[in-house]
DNA sequence: TTGTCGTATAGATATTTGTCAATATAATAG
DNA sequence: CTATTATATTGACAAATATCTATACGACAA
């Protein structure tokens, strides 16, 4: 995992909308039409959201039958957890 | 800290340059100049990434003289990763 | 086949964004 | 005062983006 694929997934997650969906597969796998039902905009605007969602593949699809459901990639979620974790962080009061 | 402050540090981390910028300071405090030298980019445009990383809090600033030196807000950046860490995620192999 | 339902794609448009050159600001030195 | 140095702001512009309406696709039902 590089730097561009993280800024991807930052990215994504930096609209306000998706970080809203994002916020609700926290819950679990999620339907989109549920989805939708907790959003105010239209059905293609969600689907191109959950395009780019996927894509950076922070989050997963799954088809059953005339539904999509979708989830959190929770392996690619801990990756960047611990990633971010890996700072150099001092205390803030010494050097 | 509600959604709409993490989507703004999102869209921060969200451009490839300011993710560069994010990355450098991991390792600790940089001087505006030091970044630049590490950058294609004009002083303007660092500058403008800087005010950018600044207003979402994930990174602070510092006049020292003549220098401005840049570290990152490891108290906003630990609190970010306890809210991510705190994702209900199951296994994917079963419910 | 025709209709319905959930989702995806295409095309248009207004807004946002990343970048630059030019200029300003603030602090200091001489 | 003037010159220098590090950084910030302004204004412009091309590219990217979020959203919509209209339409297409795929799976199933009758």
């Amino acid at each position: 995992m590089d730097t561009c694929e993280y800024a991807k997934i930052f990215k994504a997650l930096g609209d306000e909308t998706r970080l809203k969906i994002f916020e609700m597969l926290r819950g679990g796998e999620l339907c989109a039409c549920k989805i939708l039902e907790n959003l105010n905009i239209t059905q293609p605007t969600l689907s191109h959201h959950m395009k780019i969602l996927c894509e950076c593949g922070i989050v997963m699809a799954r088809k059953d039958w005339k539904w999509t459901h979708y989830s959190l990639n929770c392996a690619l979620l801990s990756g960047l957890i611990a990633h971010l974790g890996d700072t150099k962080c001092r205390r803030n009061t010494e050097e």
